[in-house]
DNA sequence: TTGAAAGCGCTAACAC
DNA sequence: GTGTTAGCGCTTTCAA
């Protein structure tokens, strides 16, 4: 094994077929450069037919296809995405995927990114601050084109993190007084007041709130009693209690809720629940009790889950488009990393509710 | 400006604290050798302070930090990644996140993997052939240290790109006869066996079964109606009816499936479902045309989801350890990729029938 | 259109 | 323990 202990990189290795075998690092498996030798032009020739095909000429694409079909090339975007700055991964951070609310906009993000040749890095938060700290420390270490916030408030010092990091942020899910970047979402106050006022025009006057234990589900609750106890038609005020259940929303805890909500108040005859999974469980604790809905009880969800429509009593529930936001997100990120100006980047998507059976 | 054109790389600049403004390639933020030059030390040095702490002295390690505080470096992993070869990043392929069935094992995967310092790429198969190849070449050309597949099984071409590729493959959710690399899973076919005799040992002689339509559930469905058909201890046989539903399982799905399973063998007394969302389909049918569940019709679902023990009534299912799947898929994954050997790669995780209400 | 040179920011390998 | 050197495999820039 001849050893030329400081050969200058210019000089190419003899035109064999042997792999490199430089100091002891072991290559991988067949190099850009390979093929270009194989095909007979240079790297950049190859670089340029696999990524602007329309740049070269038809003998050299064809050169080209050739011997990237011969040696099952696969171009390493580790490399690629060094030179280029532009590492086609977009990040996204969620709570947890085990609650469904975020599984449409998770699902629309990685099509919609797919669909531009950009790829999903899904993170997990909700595990507390710290890890929280530590996880967007990885995300920006990775220089992703982009990252994606589902119901994820960063601690001021993260939020100061992404800010420097300069990466594209998209915030989803709310309509935040003070973006760190872009925005969409919806107004979680807007819907807790058009869901106190649809209860209560329908005659309802004790209305109960069932949602989690985080901060958006606290100014949701805020926003209800609010709208409840005020209105401005000059309706009589409503009582409003509010039970809180531990994340993440299941079936059990909304049946727990229920229970515990009808011994605060009894008299309870609406409940709005921040998911739709908590209202199946409202539902089903009435039925075990003997309550019929909507007539004694009745229950809005949150979410319009595929099951919203086919349990029964049907659920009536608020929708969100939520894949509007996974390909609104997808495709602000896109243009960023393209390098355009994205004009309309803070986006209320809005919602509307789905009158059905339960209430 | 001055423009050194030629100047040999190994010429360190001067020390002074200026960005380095080579040809025009603009820099991106803090790297490692301004913090180095910050710190008073070699490039290695931070590199060893930052990723093995305690093969770098107190003295170093302390300006290290300093620097690091000061500047607010975050490494770029992607040149990491380049030079170490390793990527630190894994990618798992699901046929869809929307169906709640891969959500406990991707959950666990994302947790796992962060415990080990990796972070989750994700991608969705299920939209034909040709995008899933796409998909996998995308995710080969990142070099992720691993490959996780959930309930997804490759074309021909992509299982050969796989294994080609060397890099470390983990297929979930089946015992398949010929894994590409390693496995963990259960045997569908032992799944529906068992659950075929559960339901016979308790009188049910009119079987039905509704699942997807994919290669899995076929394999499943033969499996249920082989056991159905052919018992050992000589029951009488018993009918059974397979009932198709296309992807994903819904509410919905099952009820149109229990429905038209009642048109073609109105005598069914026993329903295996392939999932908990269909299985509460059908059982929602069925209270809806007045049978009563488990007397006059018993369902049998899949998953044990978080609301399988809570709707009413409760639902009888088989229950697989999903979080241990991505907790071992992690493990194996990540233990390759530090250089070590995997012994027991084949791991089949096995299932219980939990017995509920419904069955 | 095509190619040569230079380097993206980091770490493996080797010397001290 | 600490530093030096030489890349990892690609793309940007510039010149032909």
């Amino acid at each position: 094994m001849p050893a030329p202990s400081k050969k200058p990189p210019s000089a190419a290795p003899p035109a064999s077929a042997s792999l490199p075998t430089r100091r002891g690092r072991a290559s991988g498996g067949t190099t850009l450069l390979e093929v270009a030798r194989l095909a007979g032009v240079s790297a950049m020739s190859v670089s340029r037919a696999l990524n602007a095909p329309n740049q070269v000429s038809p003998s050299i694409l064809a050169k080209v296809r050739a011997a990237v079909d011969a040696t099952g090339y696969v171009a390493n975007r580790i490399a690629g995405s060094l030179a280029s700055r532009r590492s086609r991964l977009v990040a996204a951070v969620v709570p947890s995927i085990a609650g469904p609310v975020f599984q449409g906009m998770v699902q629309s993000l990685i099509a919609e990114l797919a669909a531009h040749d950009h790829q999903l890095m899904l993170g997990q938060s909700g595990y507390g601050t710290q890890e929280e700290d530590a996880l967007l420390e990885a995300i920006i270490g990775r220089r992703p084109d982009g990252i994606v916030l589902g119901g994820v408030v960063p601690s001021p010092a993260g939020r100061r993190r992404l800010a420097a990091s300069g990466i594209p942020v998209v915030e989803t899910w709310d309509m935040v007084a003070d973006p760190i970047d872009m925005l969409v979402g919806f107004s979680h106050e807007a819907i807790a007041a058009t869901v106190a006022s649809f209860l209560i025009e329908r005659g309802h006057r004790h209305l109960g709130f069932v949602g989690g234990n985080h901060e958006r589900a606290a100014r949701r609750a805020r926003a209800f009693a609010d709208a409840a106890l005020n209105r401005p038609e000059g309706v009589p005020a409503s009582t409003v209690v509010v039970e809180t259940v531990v994340a993440p929303a299941t079936v059990r805890s909304g049946r727990d809720a229920l229970r515990e909500m009808l011994q605060r108040e009894p008299r309870t005859d609406a409940v709005f629940c921040s998911s739709d999974v908590l209202a199946l469980g409202v539902v089903t604790e009435a039925g075990a009790r003997g309550l019929r809905v909507p007539q004694d009880i009745a229950v809005i969800g949150f979410g319009d889950l595929d099951f919203a429509a086919d349990v029964s009593p049907s659920l009536t529930t608020v929708r969100i488009d939520s894949t509007r936001i996974g390909q609104l997100a997808a495709q602000f990120i896109v243009r960023r990393s393209q390098g355009l100006d994205v004009d309309h980047a803070r986006v209320d998507v809005g919602f509307s509710i789905v009158p059905r059976e339960s209430a």
